[in-house]
DNA sequence: AACTTTTTCAACCGCGCAGGA
DNA sequence: ATCCTGCGCGGTTGAAAAAGT
């Protein structure tokens, strides 16, 4: 990290510091947010309080000083699903996702989605035989102990992971920005969302068991079986025993689960679902990346989740405050 | 125990929007 | 109508920690 001093608009001003965070500066910080709200933030630099930039200030008010975060916590399993979901729903929308989860930040979601990201795509090359044209895959097998019933050449080295850019599907809206004025009580308050086509945030979508279950959110996943990942799962296939981990959501409960990945967006590809070295077609929608990972199954592990933590909206500044056991 | 790889997290940057002057 | 400033968002980077060999 290259301290430079910035040309810090004001010739007053101490050079802007970057890096990272000290105990003394987070103090000053929550200081002027306990006195002010959390706003102002150009106001900490001018005022001499934190040779921070006003945008560092905020970031770091979001990002970890909020008291409703929940750091250090792993994402449970239902909120991995909300943000798969929200995400083939909404495309990059961090903050928007972030919305739905309460003690969550759009970093935190962006984070989550990026390992996930990095994570599949490398799973996906060790698993699947490359087979290029003309070579056959003779070799592949022999590195793993799984066959995949390959039937169609996915060409993965070519998927491209989009984690970056390309909403799945876009939602229409151009602008990305909700209200200012929802944005700014987001984190107290939850989500007012700015109509469009999507539901009201929180309500529905932690729903653990299915109470209070989705506005119905989503255009798809006409049967809790849509959700359904893996028939051929070679992780976790006997451990799934019939259970759908991204299902747990009563489906009678939950009659509109939230939207699948519609056919087609899994990753850009067209037509089919690359799946492991498969390719799964559209009827067998529901697919996510999520279902790849061993560690995905820990959704075994579900009956430890807190029970509805009602994430209502504003459940977020009272309930959670402090950091609550994961 | 040492080394390498992977994951997680914190922070910065650039861009665009909104509101005020 | 235009410019300026502040803020929020999404993308990216890099260090530290954890896991694997």
């Amino acid at each position: 990290m290259k301290p430079r001093g910035g040309r810090g608009g004001g010739g007053e001003q101490p050079a802007v510091r970057k890096g990272p965070w000290t105990a003394e500066e987070d103090e000053v910080l929550l200081r002027h947010v306990r006195e002010h709200g959390p706003r102002e933030w150009s106001s900490i630099r001018s005022k001499g309080l934190l040779p921070r930039t006003g945008k560092s200030c905020r970031l770091r008010w979001v990002n970890k000083l909020r008291p409703d975060l929940k750091t250090g916590c792993k994402f449970s399993a239902e909120e991995e699903r909300v943000v798969i979901d929200l995400q083939a729903q909404l495309g990059n929308k961090w903050a928007r996702i972030a919305t739905y989860l309460p003690g969550r930040t759009d970093n935190d979601v962006k984070n989550f989605w990026s390992t996930r990201q990095k994570r599949l795509a490398r799973l996906l090359r060790a698993a699947v035989p490359r087979r290029r044209p003309g070579k056959q895959s003779g070799s592949v097998s022999s590195s793993h102990a799984y066959e995949l019933p390959t039937q169609k050449d996915p060409c993965l080295d070519m998927i491209p992971f989009q984690g970056t850019t390309t909403p799945a599907h876009h939602t229409g809206e151009s602008s990305s920005h909700e209200p200012r004025a929802a944005n700014q009580h987001r984190a107290a308050n939850a989500p007012s969302l700015g109509a469009h086509s999507l539901p009201p945030p929180p309500v529905p979508l932690l729903t653990h068991g299915g109470a209070g279950a989705g506005h119905g959110s989503s255009s798809a996943a006409p049967t809790s079986t849509a959700l359904l990942p893996f028939d051929g799962d070679y992780y976790a296939r006997d451990a799934v025993a019939g259970v759908d981990p991204l299902v747990f959501v009563d489906p009678a409960a939950c009659p509109e689960p939230l939207a699948v990945v519609p056919p087609g967006t899994f990753f850009g590809l067209d037509d089919d679902y690359v799946h492991a070295g498969r390719v799964l077609h559209p009827d067998e929608s529901g697919v996510r990346f999520d279902d790849l990972p061993p560690e995905t199954f820990d959704f075994f592990e579900l009956p430890h989740l807190p029970p509805s933590p009602s994430p209502t909206v504003g459940s977020l500044s009272g309930a959670d405050k402090g950091q609550k056991p994961c």
